[in-house]
DNA sequence: ACGTCGATCTCGAAC
DNA sequence: GTTCGAGGTCGACGT
């Protein structure tokens, strides 16, 4: 335990990551509280401060302190006592270890790029650069476009009759709450401007359970892939969204 | 890297918790897209099937598989791969090692139990610092008051009425036996004032089995969470009541 | 610093 | 199974 000590703090003075696998207890005060009994877990600390208890099932930590966090190791009682502390808010995690069966820390280079092929804001840009995604003779007039309450609309435009169109967008497949958001966009746009507004959703896929209610409120679903999008981004790389808005 | 891939396959076939580090690149594909590139991270596995990899930094892990994937490892291009399958949705992350700088894996035990708290004194505090927790227009006369043989009651106060109303609180969810040590202060409070007085359970829940009873008692339910109460003491530190209220 | 909003959200409970 | 709401949400972006 004197070992794992001397090695935990060299970690931590050093911003190393540093894993530690053993029996412990953690209390936490904080936003909330919790305190959790003896139990053999994985802890992690990275080199910018954040720290995660894991226990050995379930993809989140059972309990974490965010990046930015001070620490303080030392015995207490006989068990090793590390205190994670943040500032704002103040919270307070204290784990403590009766027993430790590994330890590691190393200094890890990572300057990896990440890319995340399709984003919403990718579609959207992918719908200003290419209109007819949407359908033929669409005209995209503003993008992002706050209606008061209602909130934001992805993309207002018209069609080739002259119809105002308000296209909602989402990466994934449209469920009801889709279709009820971009209700309200056109119901809102419709008093605004006494105007007939057609309304239309571009998503992957409509879910089953959406389509009736978007047949009853007469709002429409175009289909389009993330990859249709990709490609297109792909094509019109140079051009920037302002000249689209 | 023969000898991890040994470890690793022995590791996911026994449902131990693994640790990977090394140099990676990392593929998902799923309900979303992204490509990681080449750099130096944790890969940790539980015996959960759930998977995280994680950079140098950032409490999230930058990729990650959730509960019940099903994994693959193999040599691919001399890359050591490992492959989580999750089946629903479909989705597939791929993790390519060309360096491996440590290897561990363990079967831990924790039957620890976790628990979020609020005591039942936090509730109390926070019912007083803001009364409209248990009904607009409540208003607090005392705390902790004796009641000859019925032993200590939470809050005693006054609704918009007039009425006395007698709060019981509770930090776990509301069982029978709460409702009845509620009744006997309203019981004794009626007797001892010989007016109206009005009982209410405050409490995160209230069991099934005792919804019958207080309605029976003509009793009432009032839903506070500990989170809430929590925010409202934590507020209650730093601001000022008004801007609640 | 404080709000709002999206997320491969995750997680649990209710229906 | 799906749906709904909460989270110590986190993290990004705008003010």
């Amino acid at each position: 335990m004197e070992e794992a000590k001397a090695f935990i703090q060299e970690a931590l003075s050093r911003r190393r990551m540093l894993l530690v696998v053993g029996n412990c207890m953690v209390d936490y005060e904080g936003r909330a509280s919790s305190k959790l009994d003896w139990g053999e877990r994985l802890l992690v600390v990275k080199s910018d401060g954040s720290v995660m208890v894991h226990r050995p099932t379930g993809y989140e930590p059972v309990n974490w302190q965010p990046p930015g966090s001070i620490f303080h190791v030392e015995f207490e009682d006989g068990k090793l006592k590390i205190r994670a502390t943040r500032l704002q808010p103040k919270e307070v995690l204290n784990i403590f270890f009766d027993r430790v069966y590994h330890v590691f820390s190393a200094e890890l280079r990572d300057e990896g790029e990440f890319s995340m092929y399709v984003t919403e804001m990718d579609m959207q840009k992918a719908l200003l650069t290419m209109p007819e995604l949407v359908e033929e003779g669409f005209q995209p007039l503003a993008a992002e476009k706050e209606l008061g309450e209602s909130g934001f609309l992805d993309i207002l435009g018209q069609d080739s009759q002259g119809n105002l169109v308000v296209v909602e967008i989402k990466r994934n497949p449209a469920g009801r709450e889709a279709v009820l958001q971009l209700e309200r966009y056109v119901k809102t746009l419709r008093e605004k401007t006494g105007k007939q507004v057609r309304g239309v959703i571009v998503a992957p896929e409509i879910r089953r359970e959406a389509q009736g209610l978007l047949a009853a409120l007469k709002l429409e679903f175009r289909q389009v892939s993330p990859r249709r999008c990709y490609e297109v981004l792909k094509a019109g790389k140079g051009r920037k969204l302002s000249e689209f808005i």
